[in-house]
DNA sequence: GTGAAAGCGCTAACAG
DNA sequence: CTGTTAGCGCTTTCAC
């Protein structure tokens, strides 16, 4: 294994003299291209095949395409995200496309590091799950490389975007929770101060949506968010506060903008020694594996991951064709799933 | 937006240029190579950042290095692997490589797609996690680029391999669950009928050191191992079936290969009236987030994921930069985490 | 220490 | 429909 040199690669050249055919014709067999006769396919094909030929994608870039996606993540931990990933590899399988994730990414500089880096390597088309870059970054990106935005809502004239009607998803919930008798109704949000993601990200968008059937449920004096964040962490502190609260002003139901967060109420209920959903009734969101296990039984908002995940691709590609297609936005209606977490208030 | 026409890189050439240098000298202050003088650096350097230049990967990688390494994850989600990846991502950190990941594989088809891609593409080193492909494979891939396994035993010249000591991770929940007086363990295996794998994946390693670890304690008689497989739905067939045996034959502890089996295990349980510890004491391995999460609390062995990444980056860097060093394997020890899911026997 | 020039493997523009 | 040739942006000889 040691002793032999690092073998020389074969490259279109050697394809082209097996074959008895030019580069050209090898290139355009390659791409599909318009140009090759039957024979010529075939010729090239059976070459291809018995040099055991596969084209470099970084040559390939220098002039064409690298036939690469890159879809960054934010967090890998969050069972919502493998969903899209899902819908973008599937959508991908019969093209000559292959898709490498970004690794996850928290902050603005994380972002721009791996959106460059995505951009140094000729990706051929990026799609970004969640970004919390600014508007301006996203722009800047897209104007690189033809982008689509996954789960954030300020579209751009720079980039297609795909999302989920958050506010229809949180009203889900509300009415969910109306119906089974429920008015004290408090909801975990994400704490965001940045202007403009308070207007294009999903955890804004929740808190907003709460907020608007609340009043439409005539219950707008029990409105109540806790300002924490879509984390276990942050779900657990949440939940301590309003577990610490006396009797009369503790909700009987709580909607976590996120089921990692849920998570963290359900911990901190059990901790308390209280039951779910006896003394409190949970709601997540994203409807992750962790809401579908069994023991938990979460109720939560379907997001339709991979129904996203695909929806991306087909608009990527789309802008790939055709650079100067107007952007487009795509929302998708989220879906409620019920489960033991929430049941009917005592009062 | 839209009008502006696709604007055209800055390139060496430019900043050469614009620095009044060679491109040549701009070339080896971007890979920090001997041979340019201090003030030549500053220049460079400042026009570099005056010019916003950015090196492109693609063609750097057609003569020298792409600075780009590729991690194969089989399934992104489980959470395990989230681990490994962070150990990679912290130690790449202060270099000027960029980690990717390839989308989740399994299967040996799509391991090898991903693979191929990942050299198709340049890149400069492999992270291959927990990989199920024939070794032929493994080694035609470290021919072709610097490769480091991570998660598998049997060793190669042609590459570098992390692992955890497997063996002694299932000892260790089998001295825990006798230390607290149990006797009818049952394990649930990850079936496998490769001899290759037999031999090198994990999870015989672990049904092997369950079996000898029993054998220890004098409990050869009480061996008694499921093979289904390390999923949750894996699980929840070998519980069920454990669970369905007369009292007498029926086991007073489990341990599952993996956490995610664990879960499945939990879920029957629970769907089968009975509880966790008292009817049954429960352990898993890989100690994922989900056997950390309060409510759950799962007896887990920890096999130092973050360490596991950082070894195989410090291998795989060695490795680059001398390909004719001897491959090296790293066995790593793993660590009991004990938790409420298992208890005293109550025979 | 610095620069000119060849060439990595491929695609695109052009001739035939 | 097929082939020849000039680059893409960089690194690497090899002169100076």
């Amino acid at each position: 294994m040691e002793p032999t040199a690092p073998q020389r690669r074969v490259t279109i050249v050697d394809v082209a003299r097996h074959a008895r055919v030019s580069v050209t014709s090898v290139s355009k067999v390659l791409r599909n291209a318009y140009g090759a006769s039957p024979e010529m396919q075939t010729k090239v094909r059976r070459a291809i095949e018995e040099l055991g030929y596969r084209p470099h994608a970084g040559a390939r870039g220098l002039r064409g395409q690298t036939y690469t996606i890159g879809v960054m993540l934010p967090d890998i931990r969050n069972p919502f995200f493998p969903e899209i990933l899902d819908g973008v590899t599937d959508s991908l399988e019969e093209t000559d496309y292959q898709v490498f994730l970004g690794p996850g990414c928290n902050g603005e500089k994380a972002e721009a590091r791996v959106t460059e880096a995505m951009i140094d390597r000729g990706m051929d088309g990026l799609v970004l799950v969640a970004p919390v870059s600014s508007r301006a970054h996203l722009e800047h990106v897209a104007g690189a490389v033809p982008t689509v935005v996954v789960g954030r809502h300020g579209s751009s004239p720079a980039y297609d975007t795909v999302a989920d009607d958050d506010t229809e998803g949180a009203a889900l919930v509300v009415r969910h929770l109306v119906g089974l008798g429920h008015r004290r109704i408090a909801h975990i949000e994400h704490h965001e101060t940045d202007p403009t993601r308070l207007a294009e990200m999903p955890n804004a968008r929740r808190a907003d949506g709460y907020r608007q059937a609340m009043r439409v449920h005539g219950l707008e004096e029990f409105i109540d968010v806790i300002s924490t964040s879509y984390s276990q962490e942050g779900g657990h502190r949440a939940a301590r506060e309003l577990l610490g609260r006396p009797t009369a002003t503790r909700p009987t139901a709580v909607f976590a903008g996120a089921d990692i967060a849920a998570m963290g109420v359900l911990d901190a209920v059990a901790e308390a020694g209280l039951s779910v959903p006896g003394d409190l009734s949970v709601a997540g969101y994203d409807n992750t594996t962790f809401a579908a296990y069994g023991p938990i039984s979460l109720t939560s908002v379907d997001q339709c991951g991979q129904e996203m995940g695909r929806n991306a691709v087909r608009l990527l590609l789309e802008r790939i064709a055709d650079r100067a297609r107007p952007s487009t936005k795509v929302i998708l209606s989220p879906r409620l799933v019920a489960r033991r977490s929430t049941a009917r208030s005592a009062e």
